[in-house]
DNA sequence: GTGAAAGCGCTAACAT
DNA sequence: ATGTTAGCGCTTTCAC
């Protein structure tokens, strides 16, 4: 039983490592007192502990990890799952869910947390709980609730520690932060109505929970100005590249006339002013457009795009802090970060 | 000495894990009966084998896998770097490497391996290594060769696997997969002559490896022509967001004839675009100008962007076939991907 | 076909 | 101040 065979899967012709037996052999203490210098303790002599401090740092010595977090039964890892379209395979692409990213990333390091991401198929969403099951990770973090409430209740309900980044909606057993959907999409609506449009198209598909809010802001802010929504300018379009082509060209099949346009993320806004600017209809003289993310090509575009800001920064640390007040046996209450009208030149 | 405090540091509240102990329990077998029948080991009697299977099942029981690793000297962990500036903290800005994540994230997945990132000081690289020495990944991806060099041959030195995205240099000790910016950078500049253009000016800073090559080929197809390269068209611009413009700026301080532009990075060429646009310059008509990536956005700018297009999906999976040849004690070969010139309407 | 027991690399109570 | 030893959750040899 004691011979694991030494070509150990994927790693077949590698020395052996280095670890805590050979520094202690090295210089000349038990592991004990290796482990405690490597540890700080005050137990161990001062002059020891230089010399095996030194020792290590020179032999490239690091406490093995994951025997550490077996014998203490710790974990300083957090999974990060980003669910993917089976069909498309597509959601990484989306610069606004890559930014996120990268501000967990920080939010993670300045923790001293580790990330270790993770796709998953939308579909089988029960699997984002496999780290944390495996033991892997102390919670986990998902990025994209798209339309799987019922799957991350369900995850909520096993007591597996998720936070989701997306939109608070009734009867959710798992924590959630995000942007306030509704305040975003009432600021755009609102700045349009007040440059004097009065036919403000919808582009987005309101069966996603945050799309969907920010369709109620844009019914807000039309309301209180006495217009009714119409729904002839409510046009549902996917994420997708090509959905903001598509979108225009359904506006025009349907001969609705407008002024302006909301389109529920950058990448929506941009493709659709390239259609309109094809089909003769100049921004933001003819129709005025305002996006939503604020991803940074945003400020590249021509025109330069008036959209929403998402507080990716907070977003990120918020997640991170919620979740570790889960994976420490707390709840979490879900939290709504607030959002803000940047002002370009599409509207 | 048998009570690691039950309050373990981040794991206060939850309550205890099951583990295989309990499922052996449950199942009136033994741990070595369930860990077989886990592991589909023919050895256990099939109808044991469905009963523990179900149980664990039904329980949402997985194996621990730290345990698993530390017994079986495995590991199926890849560390992924992406190296910051410590200025700025931007590089995981550049829609470029986040494309790449997500591509590197799809063949980890692919290899049924997981994906540890960590950022690290550009000016610290050494700790790129600490996941490995730690025992946590099986080796190291690196994204962003910057001006690094030394420090990766270093790195390379000490025999840590790592393989890292960029250019092939002289005396390089480690593994680098990389586009084939010599022939992008002809490729692009070809084009550009090809439509007539003479006065072609290159923007990008050529102390990065990968951006000195793509000005080799700049050279090349020039002097295929029988151009002699202009000092004077060469603009040193970093990849920061601001580049762009000011790299337009600069030449016109220069006062320097120019009919067409090779911008070392999509981002640069829409900053660029957009600065010559503001000067009166229009693109394609006055100044054609190709970029080099093809991000995603590349396609929704406007003027649709001419450019050097990336082959990231098999940079990602290159990425990861020489890591694990590398992790698995072979040597393995640096790597050059072919490029590929798509023509939109901007040149 | 199944179980007992040793040990992967580490930490910490206990002994000295 | 340091060493001895048991055991974190798992796999596997060896014995039955």
């Amino acid at each position: 039983m004691l011979k694991p065979k030494p070509a150990a899967p994927a790693a077949s012709a590698q020395q052996r490592r280095l670890q805590m037996a050979d520094i202690a052999r090295l210089a000349g203490v038990s592991t004990s007192t290796v482990s405690r210098a490597l540890a700080g303790s005050k137990l161990v002599n001062d002059e020891t502990r230089q010399r095996v401090l030194e020792l290590a740092r020179s032999l490239n010595y690091s406490i093995n990890i994951g025997a550490q977090n077996l014998r203490l039964k710790q974990n300083r890892t957090v999974g990060v799952v980003v669910p993917y379209d089976p069909d498309t395979r597509q959601q990484l692409t989306d610069p606004f869910f890559l930014a996120m990213l990268g501000s967990l990333a920080d939010a993670l390091t300045e923790q001293g947390l580790d990330m270790l991401l993770t796709r998953v198929d939308a579909g089988q969403l029960d699997a984002a709980a496999q780290p944390f099951d495996s033991g892997r990770v102390i919670g986990v973090i998902l990025i994209g609730q798209w339309r799987h409430h019922d799957q991350l209740n369900q995850l909520a309900a096993r007591r597996v520690p998720i936070v989701v980044w997306g939109a608070q909606l009734p009867q959710q057993l798992y924590c959630t932060v995000g942007g306030d959907n509704v305040a975003g999409g009432a600021l755009a609506t609102g700045h349009l109505l007040q440059r004097g449009r009065r036919r403000i198209a919808f582009l987005g598909d309101i069966n996603l929970p945050e799309v969907e809010h920010r369709y109620q802001g844009y019914c807000q802010a039309l309301r209180a100005q006495g217009i009714a929504p119409d729904p002839q300018l409510q046009v549902p379009v996917s994420f997708l590249p090509g959905g903001g082509a598509e979108g225009v060209r359904e506006l025009m099949r349907r001969g609705a006339a407008f002024d302006a346009m909301f389109a529920s993320s950058d990448l929506l806004a941009m493709a659709a002013i390239n259609t309109l600017r094809e089909l003769g209809r100049p921004v933001p003289d003819d129709v005025a457009v305002v996006g939503y993310d604020d991803i940074e090509l945003a400020s590249y575009f021509h025109p330069p795009l008036s959209t929403v800001r998402q507080p990716i920064a907070a977003a990120g640390r918020a997640l991170v802090a919620s979740l570790l007040e889960l994976a420490d046996g707390q709840g979490a209450a879900s939290l709504q970060l607030p959002t803000e009208l940047v002002l370009r030149a599409s509207a």
